[in-house]
DNA sequence: CGGTAAGCGAGACGGTACGTCGCGTCTTAAG
DNA sequence: CTTAAGACGCGACGTACCGTCTCGCTTACCG
């Protein structure tokens, strides 16, 4: 028995909205930031009634946190047959979701707000952090098989440490050299190779 | 003799006006937060015209970093005789900034706009991370010459790391441990100790 | 059947916003006068949003215009039965209107800005104006068929004649006689009698 | 011995400044309009600081009627030899006026604010309406002379209903006929001729 | 199959804050 | 003591969005 798809009366909340409003609030996102972006003009965009925003979502985080999660983003989980290359396709991928406006301001956006927005933290754990994190602990696992790694180490500290250094580095970019390199050298001296 | 000081026409800006301002910026940063804090509001409850603060800042940001920068903020370079000990201080030093509101709003604010915005990037780095960076470089060459450290360490590099794990567990906040328990065991799998 | 009245799209326009604006306006235009009158305070007065203002009217002067024009004023057209009865009641009822301060207010301003706004030349002539320049012709037409008039005259003509001389004198006070004797010599002396 | 010239200590005022004000002022007058122009534009166009004119006159009204005053005009008193000949050119001295922007904008603000205030209605009798009652007096003594007139009228009335129809013709400016035609229309009926 | 109930676009509503302009006063140093 | 310059506290401007509220009009289902 089924009752889940238990009809309410009434007309049933339109689906090419959702998409409209998913749309036009990562296109506003993208070109004027999450701060300058008017509910308005997400609505306008959309071609959509306020009233149709504010039916589905009582704060723009809420919206915001909905249209990055409906975003389709695949996390590779790359073997590429030893340690560093491995860790450099997870660092390339973490690194060129930046390139974009968009992926520029989303990462913005969680720094910004993640502290004091549960929503937003939450979104971007699981659909940004989860994966990686299992990306790099399935690499560390394949090392330690290979002998490439012969201590015993914290895996998700480790993997924290690096996060905390990528974010730090985006805030403070490095002046003497490359992101990437920074990067290179910290994972180095954390892993002691 | 060069003339530096030599005087502009006109009546000079009010320093009062200015110290007004930074405290009722400061006062409304703390109890409402960046966002909400209106310059409105701010003019009104320095007891000055909009225009005055308009005169001086073109941007909200500006006005906010300068005031921040305002405060009288000393970072004692302890030690204490030992590692640990000193590390403990720097740590707590840089934790209790976030125990009065005023100093939450302000690492929040950092936080947020950083990456964003130049502007506080540089007040924060100058204010607050320089001097840090130069205690904890004091405490391990310290601890070198005690031979408490033997090996050679990248303490520039060091630093960004442990800062970056400290950023990083402001914005996830580690859920099984205290924070100050999660930075140090962060600190003990970077310096190997 | 026309469809003229097709209605458009959204919410209608409020018409107790209407009314409120109308009769703030009035109050606050008698209170302080035109020049002092400000947008704001006939908002709060109203008890309306500027923007519900701004949505209406383009510029100060429309919506006062607008407001002047709502206000219901009957123009009597006497007939007591001999020429100078009726001229007197003409001349009076458009006298007394600078009696309340309103009226005065209306005055002085239609003299003000008439000559450099078409808007309200058009309203102080159709709402004012007109009405009494027909009780005038009427006055006229009847004292001729009662023989007190026996030449032709250009009655139209002689109208503009004591509206100038009643305008002039408002501008001109003058200093050794009442203003209504000063407008009764006038007309005696353009009616020639 | 004369004591008038007795110098004031400290600098006097400069008269530089004072025509540098009269000029900005009646330049502004023409090109923005009385309600429109700031004391901050006039100080700023005749390179003078604001004190310099608040030093001299307490209300716009006054820098304003002082500055009208300060223009050399000629009232030409005719005398071509016959009464229409002299009114035509009455007529034309006083419409011409309104030809230059200037001109037009003196008009209008001396009706505007003529009824409310002395200060004008002062400068403006003795400046524009006096000169042109004496040449219309005289112009009608003449015409008496010349036997063009036979009948005993009332100068002053009939000079005042002129001004008022021409007022009137200015504010409410007739459709059928040029504004010339217009008043000369009214100017025989008042003569009879 | 016709009624009922929610969703929809549009857009007006009372507000708050924006950043600008001008007011009339004041405070400088220079003359 | 005046001057040019310009900062000051203040009040209003006209605009942009906020989140809420009507409108007339679809849609769907349910009895």
């Amino acid at each position: 028995m089924s009752a889940k798809t238990k009809s309410q009366p009434g007309r049933p909340r339109s689906v090419e909205a959702d998409r409209a409003i998913h749309q036009a609030t990562l296109n506003l996102l993208a070109e004027v930031g999450y701060d300058r972006m008017s509910i308005e003009a997400i609505a306008a965009r959309a071609g959509v009634g306020k009233t149709t925003i504010y039916r589905r979502y009582t704060a723009k985080e809420e919206l915001v946190a909905d249209a990055i999660e409906s975003r389709r983003e695949e996390v590779e989980v790359p073997d590429v047959g030893n340690l560093w290359g491995d860790l450099d396709l997870i660092i390339t991928s973490a690194t060129q979701m930046t390139l974009d406006p968009l992926g520029r301001q989303i990462v913005a956006l969680i720094i910004s707000t993640a502290s004091n927005s549960p929503q937003f933290a939450q979104v971007y754990w699981t659909k940004y952090l989860q994966p990686r994190r299992q990306a790099f602990n399935s690499a560390i696992a394949r090392a330690k098989t290979r002998q490439e790694i012969t201590t015993d180490i914290d895996a998700d500290l480790v993997f924290d440490l690096i996060s905390g250094i990528m974010l730090y580095g985006l805030v403070f970019p490095p002046t003497t050299e490359s992101y990437q390199a920074y990067v290179r050298r910290a994972i180095s001296l954390v892993l002691k190779i």
